[in-house]
DNA sequence: ATATTCATCGAAAACGTTTTCGTGTTAACA
DNA sequence: TGTTAACACGAAAACGTTTTCGATGAATAT
């Protein structure tokens, strides 16, 4: 086993010294060719490569980047990442993954993990208790340390930093819209609880295209699921929710649901009492992701472009990091950075297939 | 914007020395109780963290393990991922995905990235690229220059490291016998090429389970797709390969899948000839994700359980970066890592929904 | 011949830690 | 009083870079 081999080792092999090694290396001129010629062979040779941390260290800048997430087994939080990776892998950067699982601490002590010079700044997405505390003190220390922020998706007034996010509520009014067109008359809402903002969007804008349309709301067609307990585990309980809600509303002939999962156990649930989808009830969901592709019908839904998000964020952070380093050689006492923040809103898109007609 | 704070900082503000400060706050009894009281309050109050960067440096170590993965758009992969991640946080590690997106290129380019101080150890996951073109040499490489690497699922014989597999041979044994005592006469198999080592293993584990119960194996009912085009985008063909197969092959009455896409596309195809599942044709997929679980019917699958590959590797992983550490102190001149390698087989188990009888 | 400019290289600082080894002061001992 | 031990702290090295600033010698110019 050779262990990787350093400039200092070089220095003493070739006879010369660390700043020689260094500079021939980045072919200054400072250096004779001869020298450059050695030195350059001698480290191909030993397959030298420079050591990022202590390039790090030097720089006071790691080029990578940290991705604070809720969960990553889910289609959409995992298409963000790509996009963030992609781009930031094609500018330099590395991408550094943190999970919160949906808690306030786990995100806590994840972000002040990553916050002690691991990354140069964040891109993430607030966990639900966090959502629900309304404590978003850890997220303005940070930046106040001078760590700029990108949030998507569930992001918070509370907080300056550079946004990204869907236009939850006009994906809504589209949906809703498009069975308005598609002459459904009662059209139902699977939704979730109003402290995610995202949930709450999309319930206005459903009930904002049904006003607009001159369709009175009716309370008892909208179903509000309380996630919580982590639903993934529980689609019985989920799944007798949505029957009874369709028993007690038969006349229910078109269906806009907030996510996907429930979207397709609301056609499950449909079938299993006989009605055939979308003759009898047209469905429409949210996130476009491998069950909406793949269910049977196909599920028509609004796609919210994760992988866009995610490039979108990866961007606007690394812009505002590089932006920092030309800051640097101002003379200018108290450089505060720009306050100027950006709230980047990603069109969501109706993707028509087999569940509406 | 108040930058973080160092010790040199706090020494300069104490009017003490910077190794003062450092004992200070790590409690040392050098260090009179009264500066110590008076370094660490100052501590706590701006909220002093040491720079993991410089700590890295200093010991050689960056507490940080890279993953490299060919897809995170993918349930299998994203939830290894969130395995790691479980133990990696226990144990005091972050964790670093790279995407390799199934290129040989970017798989080594990313390893190289890491490689270069970032990271400690890898988990990877072989791309297919470099599974076709029998090329390893990048990872003898890094496990050269003392990188220890743990390969999960796609893992070949040409590289000395710990491997967790799960057992694709018996669950395919498993998942066809299944099929045989549930009364199916013609069990037909859908599969990849076989360079995808997981695919021929499986195969494999279906032609066994047919032999050991004196079944001919008919050619015929073997479809093998090729994959390199990524398949996600392109059902239609995968649908209309399908067909055909089943066309052509009237009788089949049990249907094995290397895969839930195939499976399920498998069961959209079947129920648009006129089949019904499980009564005219039983399936059986591999990997238990998203789409078996919500699919009508719910599929049958053969779980690899992801999550604990994800825990055992990074276990795996750790405990050989732990055990190289006590290596240190010891005297002995020529100390080469243990080449006793570990595989571990992490075994599958068939979960029963509503696909089969 | 002296002065000046290049060309080529090395020493040292800096990034933020931890740790080893001194060093000075004070108190206890002979 | 002189020796010793304990105590409290600081200086410096080390991790691996890059970069600034000199330094040396040779070549050129005057």
């Amino acid at each position: 086993m050779k262990r990787k081999i350093t400039l200092k080792q070089i220095a003493k092999e070739l006879d010369v010294s660390v700043s020689t090694v260094s500079k021939a290396l980045s072919d200054s001129k400072e250096i004779s060719e001869d020298t450059k010629q050695k030195i350059q062979a001698f480290a191909k040779l030993y397959n030298y490569r420079p050591n990022n941390i202590a390039l790090s260290l030097k720089n006071r800048k790691t080029k990578t980047i940290g991705i604070l997430i809720p969960e990553i087994v889910h289609h959409f939080f995992s298409t963000v990442i790509r996009g963030i990776e992609r781009v930031a892998n094609r500018r330099g950067y590395n991408v550094i993954v943190g999970l919160s699982n949906e808690s306030f601490t786990k995100e806590i002590i994840n972000m002040e993990m990553l916050a002690g010079g691991s990354i140069d700044g964040f891109i993430l997405s607030i966990s639900k208790e966090t959502m629900l505390k309304q404590d978003y003190h850890h997220f303005n220390a940070t930046i106040d340390q001078g760590i700029p922020i990108v949030m998507f998706d569930r992001v918070v007034d509370e907080v300056d930093c550079d946004k990204v996010i869907v236009d939850d509520f006009k994906g809504a009014v589209k949906a809703t819209e498009k069975l308005i067109v598609n002459k459904c008359k009662n059209i139902a809402l699977i939704t979730t609880m109003d402290y995610i903002s995202v949930g709450r969007l999309r319930t206005q804008g459903y009930l904002e295209a049904l006003k607009s349309n001159n369709i009175e709301a009716n309370p008892n067609l909208i179903l509000k699921i309380d996630d919580t307990l982590d639903v993934e585990n529980h689609i019985e309980v989920l799944e007798n929710e949505i029957e009874q809600f369709f028993k007690t509303n038969p006349k229910i002939d078109g269906l806009f649901a907030v996510n996907e999962l429930y979207a397709v156990t609301a056609m499950k649930v449909a079938r299993k009492l006989g009605l055939s989808i979308p003759e009898d009830m047209q469905v429409i969901g949210f996130t476009d992701g491998v069950l909406s592709k793949h269910a049977t019908p196909s599920l028509t839904t609004v796609s919210q472009h994760g992988q866009k998000i995610g490039e979108q964020s990866a961007n606007l952070l690394i812009d505002r990091l590089e932006a920092m380093d030309y800051d640097k050689p101002s003379y200018l006492a108290n450089n505060e950075p720009k306050k100027d923040f950006i709230k980047l809103v990603i069109e969501t898109e109706i993707i028509e297939r087999e569940s509406t007609k």
